[in-house]
DNA sequence: TACGCTTGACCGGCCGACCAGTTATGTGGA
DNA sequence: TCCACATAACTGGTCGGCCGGTCAAGCGTA
């Protein structure tokens, strides 16, 4: 036996890497060299895991995407009161910095590329459906718990789904009027006035 | 006296054709040539214009946003109801097709690239601005004419916008539980629920 | 030795930017 | 009426830099 793989490591270490570009400069500016000085390996070994420029985008968004929804596995927790989690939930949603900026920087460039690329379309349906997912059963949860009011948990999921996108877009554009403050309290105000009972 | 100045047609001539070409194949692909094509001018005229590739597509994307504006006149409309008026409002902001389409891709591609463009952010603050100002001063009207519930009505302004903007993302992003008549009725609801008297 | 893995120089195509030259459209003098 | 002349508008060939992709060679571990 020769060596043992280190393939998938490698490979998340070029994805990451390619995450924290995209994150910085924007797809736009995206160079395999700059992809490969941070991940600290050569332009040939990006080649050697990804064979165009295409897919490695495209797995980068991948991963950005699953990587977001694996680091949120408390979300699921079931012991918690429904719709306090739904508050936390949003909060951690919210584009403040860290991790949570740079996966939204990502988000915007995928959003942007997805249009035209069925490929990162079907990255969003599954990846994106499993967010809408859990903020439906979580609302039908608090529903049952007594704490929500009765209406379709769907609808109230895509509403607010949608207002934390659309808002999260503003914040990333430095809009005077829509601060992370301001998003947060909005998002907050929408529950209790529209899901709390 | 030379020939007369035909700047302002022809700017708006290209800043046109460089919004189809953005809509068509995104700001990635946009190619001068694919512009001047588009245009029915030479790649000469478009630097005789623009001196760089991003001034131009910085006023297109201007262009777009300023267009999209004005287009949307009949909305400043006072003698009409606010809240059939607001209405009204939402459903011509789908991204349905035509005119309005072609609007919705060049702006999240605006999106995408005004994260890290201070030139784009300015773009966005002052005109996107005048949009919020719409919503919110519709919702204020409907108040006072006792059609809308009470409520601060720059956030209730905040909700509609965001979330009209987060589902239109997902509606070009052809996610399956996000149709066009989804995202529709989705929006209906959240006036009839939280907007309406 | 075998093989997975890595390197980085190199190539070729592409495209933004430039520019020298050309055309169109006006003015005013003879 | 017509002919310089001035200037705006426009053309399209060219060039230079950049970067994705290739490859032949090297490295390290079993």
């Amino acid at each position: 036996m020769p060596r043992p793989s280190v393939e998938a490591e490698r490979r998340k270490q070029i994805l990451d890497a390619a995450c924290s570009v995209i994150a910085k400069h924007g797809l736009q500016e995206l160079r395999l060299l700059d992809v490969a000085s941070v991940a600290g390996v050569s332009s040939g070994t990006i080649h050697y895991y990804f064979d165009t420029k295409r897919e490695l985008v495209n797995a980068a968004f991948e991963y950005n995407f699953r990587h977001s929804l694996e680091r949120r596995q408390w979300m699921r927790d079931e012991s918690r009161e429904p719709l306090e989690l739904l508050g936390e939930i949003v909060d951690s949603y919210l584009p403040s910095r860290g991790a949570s900026l740079r996966a939204w920087r990502v988000w915007a460039d995928l959003w942007a590329e997805g249009m035209r690329d069925p490929a990162l379309q079907k990255i969003n349906e599954e990846l994106y459906g499993q967010w809408r997912e859990l903020l439906r059963n979580t609302i039908a949860a608090a529903q049952r718990a007594g704490t929500a009011r009765e209406g379709d948990p769907e609808l109230l999921a895509n509403m607010l789904i949608g207002m934390v996108d659309g808002l999260a877009m503003q914040v990333l554009l430095k809009a005077k009027a829509m601060s992370l403050d301001t998003m947060r309290e909005t998002c907050r105000a929408f529950i209790d006035q529209l899901i709390a009972r």
